[in-house]
DNA sequence: CGGACGTTTCGACGACGATCGAAGCATATC
DNA sequence: GATATGCTTCGATCGTCGTCGAAACGTCCG
């Protein structure tokens, strides 16, 4: 009766390992051109322009063109939370731990989701604002930041009160990729990676979404959070 | 790079439609036989069976093995999660508005899930139950029932006292498919539907899972829940 | 035990779709 | 205009997977 054509379209297109990666390479919000998805998924260019198109008529996609090129982007916010939510389910057998790549492994330790910070780092200083009550989860996937954590975050020179909710809020969870928990995101999870940058306790790297932990940045994190990582060189993978 | 190599495979898994029927059975928890899933995907035995295996290895199911029978239930609450997710992707386009059969439209109206109502009108009932303050909606999928709504289902012949909750509480909040939305489940949601029949508001189809409203039942519910739907007949589409 | 039932395994068939080569369009560059 | 580049469409091939019939396995019941 296909009464949930969505339902099981919508996977059958996020099934392909080909239009997986494709997704996979955009779910930091950027928009990328086909030729590069192409190139991303190891197919050619047919084949891409093939699914991009399926993607983009299932709701997956929004695309814009410029010149001669056109740039894809993920539909919105509510693809990155699934595809993120499809994440979390793992088969149950033991995964062999594969030996990860160097980036990979600084991938999962710190990088920017969209414009938020994410992996490891992510996780551990959003753990750490929630243990020092800086900020409280709230309903809908929102953090409510508290009068001790304003003040904190403004000891930073981020000015919590400037900044400007959008519909969904000042600060939401976002559920981390790699770590399975959640990191802070909306306007205070953008605005917090930026002061960290302009500090010079992080530092983002150009081509890629890796974020790299300076050592004044560490010991600042560890100072004033409590938090204490390893960097990602050290990591066993 | 391959950093989640369960992603495609995980969507493969639901891409399937038969699958995802069996998985769409198995949203609220329950645990179902082998022989009633496959029965609700519409397909034999030997085929269901497959599947099921398949989804078990991938971390969707879990499974219980009591006589002869194999009852199967969702891995956790994390595959209810990333299904419903999913659910919220949609084709971009008022993708042509297909003509529909009668049935599908009747169907998608109103139907039984399970045995509570469904469809729009299950959609709308619920969303005035919430207006009107009767049920307020509460952790875990639950909804609370308020003094008030007690006192209402109690006009009905309705004795929510009486009903015994089990395990997941006495209310539930149900993904509804075509509406994208919530409905009431739970034993409320049965012995609503049940109350309703009883008292000539709606007709249950014998043979499938249409619900259809009575000219009485649709001036009650607009009466007492200040709920106007039109009937399946008249809708376009 | 023997028969009924629920479930799984095996094998074969058939269809869908991912892929690429070749060609067609559009845009940019000279 | 002519040519290169980025992307899409068309057509054909081929592998994969969903499907069911037949049969085996295990449990319940008389």
């Amino acid at each position: 009766m296909s009464l949930l054509p969505s339902f099981a379209g919508v996977a059958s297109l996020i099934a392909d390992p080909a239009r997986a990666a494709m997704l996979i390479a955009l779910i930091d919000g950027r928009a990328l051109p086909a030729g590069e998805l192409a190139y991303a998924a190891g197919i050619t260019a047919q084949t891409a322009s093939s699914h991009l198109a399926k993607l983009l008529d299932g709701g997956l996609l929004r695309v814009e063109t410029e010149g001669r090129h056109r740039y894809y982007r993920l539909a919105g916010a509510h693809v990155a939370q699934a595809l993120e939510h499809l994440a979390t389910i793992r088969p149950t057998e033991p995964v062999r731990r594969k030996a990860r790549t160097p980036q990979a492994r600084e991938l999962r330790f710190a990088r920017c989701c969209y414009d938020h910070l994410a992996g490891q780092l992510g996780v551990a200083a959003t753990c750490a604002l929630q243990e020092k009550g800086f900020i409280v989860p709230a309903e809908d996937k929102k953090f409510d930041v508290t009068a001790a954590g304003a003040a904190w975050f403004g000891g930073l020179g981020l000015d919590v009160k400037a900044l400007r909710p959008t519909r969904r809020g000042l600060a939401r969870q976002c559920l981390d990729w790699t770590e399975r928990s959640h990191h802070l995101a909306g306007p205070l999870g953008v605005a917090f990676l930026k002061t960290l940058c302009d500090a010079g306790w992080l530092r983002r790297s150009r081509a890629s979404r890796i974020v790299q932990l300076t050592p004044r940045g560490r010991l600042e994190l560890k100072e004033r959070l409590g938090v204490e990582v390893q960097p990602a060189s050290e990591l066993a993978g």
